[in-house]
RNA sequence: GGGGGCGUAGCUCAAUUGGUUAGAGCACCGGCCUGUCACGCCGGAGGUUGCGAGUUCGAAUCUCGUCGCCCUCGCCA
């Protein structure tokens, strides 16, 4: 079958014999193409009914497909059509065909379409409609409980079908690029092995073998590791990944990974050939250009000075180190934080001066979320410190403001703990959150920056074990793979990894790194992070076992699809960017999944269910 | 698992803070209307105030429990 460049089939090719399910009309245009070009013409429309105004003589329907409204008047002359018309309502789908002719009543300027309509003289309803629940046009305003359990209505207004059109072009232009650059596009299993590390896996029940179970994938990066072992060199995939940890505004269990690697390549080739891929869709999708190259920024600069290990570099307001000038001072909360090997650091909240203690009582709270012990404040004014912790700060206000570039009227923050980390992780929470309360943002920045020369591990207090600040497969960097075999602590603590993460505007857009390639280098980072010989063969058996076949020097990233779409389409809410997304309680509001499943369906599975017994509660 | 917010007509909201028969706009139904574009006018129907207990002469309102949705901490190699 033939189709017209918008889509829509051609006369000469509609089936000769419609049957009673088959429209008589077969759509010429779409909602959004006519103008005073066509006038005269006879046109056949099809879509849905977006509004209606019967005047009693002649009556107007505004018709709404994915592309746009066209107004279709109906004249009494026109009697079968003009009848119909009476009885539409909202939402009802219809076909019409007449003449596009000039509007008597003049053009409407909030239409593309506003210079012409459509006289019907013939009109078909192809399906009427139930009264809907709300009307796509008002949806903005509908609950978001509502428009999730009927998505279909909300799907139908502008602003979804653009969402849909946009997630759709940057997937097609990633498919491009990676074509282009000469990656296959492969696909990996989503029945897989559990792995012991990383988020909790979402199991699915083996029927064949008794009591066993898949995991779906957190992501594919075994078997694209796989993959380079096995000769592919360049490999992508647009793959969705499942982690069953608790959702939030960005995150969803189940997301999308624009997933790559590649062999005979180091970190720069890697990061280069990924920032290529963002540019060209920066530049397409949202006609911005990205600088070139995209600076880089260690993630111990990142962590000192924005407490972070994705900066927000859309405003300044830096973490400053103050801990030589404080350590002068009486102030016990500090002594006593640096003599346990703590530091202090202060942000300079410009003009912050203005706020009342309640607010900055509220900022304490705010920090005591993240860890902090409380909040210590002081205020500039007229040249001294003034309200907070001032008497304590008082001999040393000079080498304090010099310090901190403070200025009167401003708001020093300090975040003070024996773990720097700590320190870090408050002051950077609050610059992120002051950043937006104060407005400091302008709208339409876009801050790039790649966070390089990340620890390969971290010491985890609660489990007493190393864990991957990446995973498990991120290679050492050449000159620190000797550190391995060290016990030392801050030896370990110190060795770095050829991982990268690509920031936006404070949110991670995508992490990857160079892979180890050697099975006993894997083996010794196994070893690091607790995982013994025995378990190590049982868990990743087959991937040491590829490695030890002769494995290119290979590495990748995984950017998340979801996210790169938030951000060109300017909303913080991932549910807005997913066709069909769920609630916080993992729920599918219109097909109430998840659902419970017949007895005979379990056995099947071997599985018996144990539920916690809840109290006799309503609805 | 913890903290916070919300839940009243199909939708968006109100209800003088515990007091008559729970209201309005939109949507829906009926009628009128020949240039509207948020059409207008007249009329009508529509409620388990999420659910369940409790306090009270009396509960949308107060208390407890529970369910759902949102934000968030934990969690997310």
């Amino acid at each position: 079958m033939r189709f017209l460049e918008n889509g829509i089939m051609p006369r000469s090719a509609q089936t000769p014999n419609p049957g009673p399910q088959t429209p008589k009309m077969q759509r010429t245009h779409h909602c959004n193409e006519l103008r005073k070009d066509h006038l005269g013409q006879t046109v056949t429309l099809a879509g849905w009914v977006n509004n209606y105004r019967d005047l009693g003589g002649v009556r107007f329907i505004d018709l709404r497909d994915r592309e746009g409204i066209t107004q279709i008047v109906f004249h009494p002359e026109s009697k079968d059509a003009h009848a119909l018309a009476q009885k539409l309502r909202r939402e009802d789908v219809i076909a019409i065909t007449g003449k596009c002719i000039d509007r008597e009543g003049g053009a409407n300027p909030k239409l593309e379409t506003g210079e012409i309509e459509v006289d019907a003289t013939f009109a078909e309803v192809l399906a009427d409609a139930a009264n809907p629940p709300f009307i796509p046009d008002e949806a903005e305003k509908v609950g978001e409980e509502t428009r999730l359990r009927y998505r279909y209505i909300d799907m139908r207004r502008a602003r979804s079908l653009n969402i849909l059109k946009t997630r759709h072009r940057v997937a097609k232009l990633m498919r491009d690029y990676y074509d282009e650059q000469g990656f296959y596009e492969i696909e990996t299993p989503f029945l897989c092995r559990s792995t012991p590390e990383g988020a909790r896996d979402f199991l699915v029940p083996s029927r064949l073998q008794a009591g066993e179970f898949y995991a779906l994938p957190q992501s594919p990066q075994i078997f694209k590791q796989i993959c380079m072992v096995g000769g592919v060199e360049k490999y992508f995939q647009i793959v969705r990944c499942f982690r069953d940890e608790d959702p939030r505004a960005d995150r969803q269990a189940e997301f999308t990974q624009l997933d790559m690697e590649m062999s005979f390549v180091d970190q720069n080739d890697v990061i280069t050939t990924n920032e290529g891929m963002i540019r060209q869709l920066w530049k397409e999708v949202a006609g911005v250009e990205i600088p070139n190259p995209i600076p880089h920024m260690t993630y111990a600069h990142a962590m000192e000075k924005y407490g972070s290990d994705r900066p927000d570099l859309r405003f300044g307001m830096q973490l400053l180190d103050v801990t030589d000038a404080v350590s002068k001072t009486d102030f016990k909360v500090f002594s006593g934080a640096i003599a346990a090997g703590g530091v202090v650091k202060a942000i300079r909240v410009p003009g912050g001066a203005k706020m009342s203690r309640k607010e900055t009582d509220a900022l304490a709270e705010f920090a005591k979320e993240f860890g902090a012990g409380g909040l210590p404040t002081t205020k500039i004014e007229g040249g001294k410190l003034a309200t907070g912790i001032a008497k304590f700060m008082e001999p040393i206000t000079d080498e304090l403001i010099a310090a901190t570039d403070a200025e009167d009227g401003d708001l020093l923050c300090f975040g003070v703990d024996a773990k720097p980390a700590t320190v870090h992780r408050v002051l950077g929470e609050l610059r992120v959150k002051l950043g937006h309360d104060l407005g400091l943002i302008k709208e339409g920045d876009w801050q790039w920056v790649w966070i390089v020369d990340f620890p390969m591990v971290e010491w985890d207090d609660k489990t007493k074990r190393w864990k991957s600040l990446h995973h498990p497969f991120t290679a050492p960097k050449p000159e620190d793979i000797d550190k391995l075999d060290s016990t030392d602590h801050g030896t370990i603590a110190s060795i770095k990894s050829n991982a990268y993460d690509l920031v936006l505007n404070g949110s991670e857009l995508g992490g990857g790194s160079i892979r180890i390639h050697r099975s006993d280098v894997q083996g010794k980072v196994f070893k690091l992070l607790g995982i013994d010989d025995e378990e190590a063969k049982a868990k990743f058996g087959f991937l040491l076992d590829a490695l030890s076949y002769g494995a290119p020097p290979h590495g990748g990233i995984a950017f998340g699809l979801d996210r790169i779409v938030m951000h060109l389409c300017n909303t913080t809410n991932i549910r807005d960017v997913i066709a069909f997304p769920k609630t916080q309680n993992g729920a599918d509001l219109m097909t109430e999944a998840p659902s419970p499943v017949d007895e005979a369906q379990k056995k099947e599975l071997h599985l018996r269910t144990v539920v916690p017994q809840k109290a006799p509660a309503g609805s």
